[in-house]
DNA sequence: GCCGTTTTCGGCCCGACTGTTTTCAGTCG
């Protein structure tokens, strides 16, 4: 059995670390397959070829050990160091590591003195007061417990929200925090600053003299439903809505870039950033910068340096700006040191058309010309009208004839409308053999062709993976719609082989969609840098089903675009209508 | 477990907050 699967081999080994800890190893051992699951999910090479050329440990954090666990997964689709672990421990362990404030040295106790070994039982434990007497716990830790329950059970045992569903709420609370008294600077930070596809908590930073007043106008705000938490410089609070955790630190503003910075992360990018710091005699931290000596056993602080904003900061440590969307360790640190970052990411400005939406004509909420009128205001100036194909039938997919109707509708919209152009396109479904949902006479009429799979999602990824190359072979296929077909935290990724299915893609010159459906975000980031290195070009599309949804939609799109490190030049609906539809007919 | 232009052994990023302690361990980011 053959295994090649990045998403399965990085999940194994972040199994492996959080069993490791549970086990109470030594901690930089635990981290060290941490790293080794980061950097082989977002690998951009092909896994089962470095595994067949002995090449894995040439990867940074890879060694021998974990190479040759690697290895033994891939060929075999087991490892047995895991397996093991997971004969050792109930099946429900890892989860409870998923209750905030649940960590794995309190979790192996729980398994060792009580055998708590799901999140169940963990619960039980608690209500029958059996927590309480253990050694280190108590009364509070078990009340905290239960209510870290609630949560896991709440966020569908991911404890990670939707980016779309946290970012207003997160807005609105940064806005009210602008207005305290005394602030100075406040931004967001944290992986909702990064754009993760799914958060589990929103960080705020702010600066002012006096923090007091700052914490007293945050805790006091209508959407706080309690206050967690609250020292010095940082105070925690859970809002009503979803049960988010927000944070907020409130420091000097000659503190602000630094810890704004600090609070943005991600971890492995500070962990690489300090590195870098103590080879040019620095200290990095949440504080600031200072100058060191470590000469002595002791560290001694020499002078705290001036650090105005985030772009100071990486000049000294040598390198170029890293916007906060691609803080992630996926290479933009080396590539800052080389100036090989993308000069500037591609930005809602640069954005002129609207791709894949849907009217009443299918499934969608509002007419051609509500949404054409929406698009135009949005300062759009063209909109590519692409209802569901005629298989999808739930969806009030569109007969031959009523396309054909439907065209009608578009001409008279076009002539009624001045500033926006309609094109006329579809979004048909890729059946289960590849082939597309009208006959090459109609589709060769269209302005945009999109393909997307819809039904007959297999688990076999061969058939999968020939399914979307036979769909590329058809020459009237320009746009592969939401890639993988996940839903965030509802449906895992179609099984595919992406890279061969890519490097098809650019062979053929099919563009590749960016949707930005909250739950789609799809193709994700990762994926969107595996097409760019490719040459491939992509389409930052909204799939907006009413006007909210152009709005909404649009942003999360282009979150993704960034976070993938695309540049305007990538994205065709940058270009003006007529060059993008040249550019999807090859021209 | 990983790594190395002083090193193949001995380091490994750094600090705040909480609840349990009576000087600190665990968790979190």
């Amino acid at each position: 059995m053959k295994l090649n699967d990045k998403v399965a081999v990085a999940n194994a080994l972040k199994d492996l670390g959080l069993y490791l800890q549970i086990k109470g190893e030594n901690s930089f051992k635990t981290r060290a397959y941490d790293i080794a699951s980061e950097r082989i999910a977002g690998l951009a090479d092909d896994l089962g070829q470095l595994v067949t050329e002995k090449r894995l440990t040439e990867l940074e954090g890879v060694g021998a050990s974990i190479a040759a666990k690697i290895t033994e997964l891939v060929e075999t689709g087991k490892m047995e160091t895991l397996e093991q672990l997971k004969r050792e421990y109930p099946p429900g362990i890892l989860e409870l590591l998923k209750v905030p404030n649940l960590g794995p040295k309190k979790a192996k106790v729980l398994f060792e003195l009580l055998g708590v070994g799901t999140i169940d039982e963990l619960e039980a434990a608690c209500r029958a007061n059996r927590v309480r007497d253990i050694k280190g716990f108590g009364q509070q830790t078990e009340e905290k417990l239960l209510a870290g329950i609630d949560v896991a059970r709440r966020t569908k045992g991911t404890g990670r929200q939707l980016l779309a569903d946290v970012l207003p709420r997160a807005e609105k609370l940064l806005e009210h925090v602008k207005k305290a008294p005394g602030v100075v600077r406040a931004s967001l930070g944290g992986s909702v600053r990064r754009m993760r596809e799914t958060v589990a908590d929103v960080d705020i930073i702010a600066s002012a003299e006096d923090p007091k007043p700052v914490f007293e106008a945050f805790t006091k705000h209508p959407d706080v439903r309690e206050v967690l938490g609250q020292g010095d410089s940082k105070a925690s609070v859970r809002l009503r809505e979803g049960d988010l955790q927000v944070d907020l630190r409130v420091l000097p503003d000659a503190d602000y870039a630094t810890a704004l910075h600090h609070f943005t992360g991600s971890k492995s990018h500070h962990i690489k950033l300090r590195g870098l710091a103590i080879e040019k005699g620095l200290k990095l931290s949440e504080w600031g910068v200072h100058r060191v000596d470590r000469s002595d056993a002791e560290l001694r602080e020499l002078e705290k340096l001036t650090v105005e904003d985030e772009a100071e900061l990486y000049a000294m440590l040598g390198l170029d700006y890293v916007p906060p969307e691609l803080r992630e360790d996926w290479g933009e640190i080396e590539a800052a040191q080389k100036h090989e970052l993308p000069k500037r990411l591609v930005e809602r400005q640069d954005i002129v058309g609207n791709i894949h939406s849907h009217t009443t004509w299918s499934d969608g909420r509002a007419s051609l010309l509500e949404m054409a009128q929406a698009a135009k205001a949005m300062g759009l100036r063209y909109y590519t009208v692409t209802e569901h194909s005629q298989t999808s039938s739930y969806a009030g997919g569109l007969s031959l004839d009523r396309m054909k109707e439907q065209w009608d509708e578009i001409d008279r919209v076009n002539e009624e409308l001045d500033g926006i152009v309609l094109l006329k396109g579809i979004e048909s479904d890729i059946l289960e053999d590849g082939s597309l949902d009208y006959p090459d006479s109609v589709l060769e009429q269209l302005d945009v062709v999109i393909g997307s799979i819809h039904q007959r999602y297999s688990q076999n990824e061969d058939a999968m993976t020939r399914r979307v190359l036979n769909a590329f072979d058809n020459p009237h296929f320009q746009i592969w719609g939401h890639p993988t077909g996940r839903l965030l935290n509802r449906r895992e990724p179609a099984p595919m082989r992406m890279e061969e299915i890519l490097d098809k893609a650019a062979k053929k010159g099919v563009a590749i969609e960016i949707n930005g459906c909250p739950e789609r975000l799809d193709l994700k980031a990762e994926y969107v840098r595996l097409a760019l290195q490719r040459g491939l070009k992509l389409v930052v599309s909204t799939d907006a089903h009413s006007v909210s949804e152009l709005h909404q939609h649009l942003p999360l799109a282009l979150a993704m675009a960034r976070k993938g490190w695309t540049t305007k030049a990538d994205v065709l609906n940058t270009l003006e209508a007529k060059a993008f539809v040249g550019a999807l007919r090859g021209g």
